[in-house]
RNA sequence: GUGAGCGUAGCUCAGCUGGUGGUAGCACCGGGUUGUGGCCUCGGCGGUCGUGGGUUCAAGUCCCAUCGCUCACCCCA
């Protein structure tokens, strides 16, 4: 093997792909019921866009981005997160028009280049929601409960953790105060954590460190600092995810990577899953689509990764078996292949999903690929059948098989076959 | 960017202190059933031991380099 894919980038074979589509499925679904309309967005945007948006200091845009110039000399970024497109395409198309609040959603493919690791690659995918125009905390609610109700249709379980990072009003008070309690103790810190006390003060917070997190019981907490607007938010929220019954813990230490989130944001948390728990997270960002240019309306957001939902699902036992083919059709013999390769286009324009074999192995052989393609029935056409105007169909299930009498016009035999295997 | 581990059949892996690459499992093809799948049984196909160099009478095994993969840190979906 000469060429392999590119470092982080997967190639998803058709195995794996009935997950997918069952996951997509399932979760396009949920967007549905929740008003929520798709909208499809460029992979490749100017740099400047996620620049702008994700923060200059943060680590996806310092060291992540695929980053390069095009023929005409213009810098441009595979995209590495759903939010800076879909609000630039708002934007951009005045979107804020056709409505007050818009609820968006995309899929797509995202790009960071990192290093690879369990479910962690360098084109992941994301489903990813954007609701745009609506402050009410019950819009955050609506958003968390959307996220859980999806994990709860395809059928896994998370943790949901949120906290408030408060607004442009009360956040710098906090970080402030948490600076002065990180100066007093510096040197017992860990190396990052010394670090970000300049880079990234928030971040200290999050440090995996046991040592670290021994000192920041007595930090102070976010929560504590937030203005009246930001606590009544925050309250709100609380008592609806109560209300909705949806369990979820606060957690005062959690912060988001990326600089635009504003009061509420969220994670959905497994444990199992390596290190890369994270299956799902967002946040509202209520001065973005001002900053990028648009009217001053807020928002909230969150996005989901599908391989790690994938992953998930796929160390859980598979369920019921799924006909991938209705018939699978066995021939014996030159002239019943001929008249069964006529016979297979007739059966799958009648909406049945067909196949047959078309390099001439055993009957045996051939009740073997109906079995591993799974097909419900194997539709035998021997030249004893084809002799007799009939045809035999086993149910691959239970084994049992029945001969059918057919119409002497070859052209009406498929709806015959059809009409049977409806029972 | 940092650290650790691993590269032997399409896949999962044995291969001890160097001495002829495994009747290994799964998968694939064929027979046992001259027209019938799953289970069983028998047979078959399948390999530049990641690559390059070195040590040695002899290297899958030891040494060096290189490429690739994996996991972890950072950070994140």
């Amino acid at each position: 093997m000469s060429i392999k894919a590119l470092k982080g980038f997967k190639d998803i074979l058709p195995d794996e792909v009935g997950l997918w589509q069952f996951i997509e499925q399932t979760t396009r679904d949920v967007f549905h019921r929740y008003g929520l309309e798709e909208i499809k967005v460029p992979t490749l945007e100017k740099t400047e866009l996620f620049v702008r948006t994700i923060g200059e200091s943060t680590d996806i845009v310092e060291k992540e981005m695929y980053t390069f110039t095009d023929r005409n000399g213009t810098s441009v970024t595979m995209r590495p997160e759903g939010t800076a497109s879909v609000i630039r395409a708002y934007i951009e198309n005045g979107l804020y028009v056709r409505g007050s609040v818009q609820r968006l959603y995309t899929i797509g493919p995202m790009f960071r280049h990192e290093r690879p690791q369990k479910g962690r690659l360098r084109q992941f995918h994301q489903m990813s929601v954007e609701v745009l125009g609506s402050n009410s905390a019950m819009i955050d609610t609506e958003v968390m409960a959307m996220a859980w109700q999806i994990l709860k249709e395809i059928g896994l379980q998370a943790s949901l953790e949120i906290n408030s990072l408060g607004c442009t009003s009360c956040r710098p008070a906090f970080k402030a105060a948490l600076q002065e309690f990180i100066k007093v103790r510096i040197s017992y810190l860990c190396e990052d954590c010394q670090r970000r006390s300049t880079t990234n003060p928030l971040r200290v917070l999050d440090c995996k460190s046991d040592h670290c997190q021994a000192e920041y019981v007595s930090a102070p907490s976010i929560t504590d600092h937030l203005c009246d607007g930001c606590c009544d938010h925050f309250e709100k929220v609380r008592q609806t995810l109560e209300s909705l019954k949806i369990p979820f813990d606060v957690n005062p230490k959690m912060v988001r990577g990326l600089d635009y989130y504003t009061q509420t944001t969220f994670e959905l948390i497994t444990t199992e899953l390596g290190s890369q728990g994270a299956i799902g997270a967002g946040g509202r960002y209520d001065g973005l689509v001002r900053q990028l240019g648009g009217p001053g309306v807020p928002g909230i957001g969150f996005a989901m990764g599908m391989e790690r939902l994938v992953m998930l699902l796929s160390q859980k036992e598979q369920g019921e078996i799924l006909h991938a083919l209705d018939l699978f059709l066995v021939t014996q013999g030159d002239k019943a292949y001929e008249k069964g390769f006529v016979l297979m286009q007739a059966l799958r324009a009648e909406g049945l999903r067909v196949m047959m074999d078309h390099e001439g192995r055993s009957m045996k052989n051939q009740m073997k690929q109906a079995d591993k393609q799974k097909a419900w029935f194997a539709l035998i056409l021997g030249t004893r059948e084809l002799e007799n105007h009939e045809v035999a169909l086993k149910d691959m299930h239970s084994g049992e098989q029945e001969l059918i009498e057919l119409p002497l016009t070859f052209e009406d035999w498929a709806a015959v076959i059809k009409d049977k295997i409806k029972i």
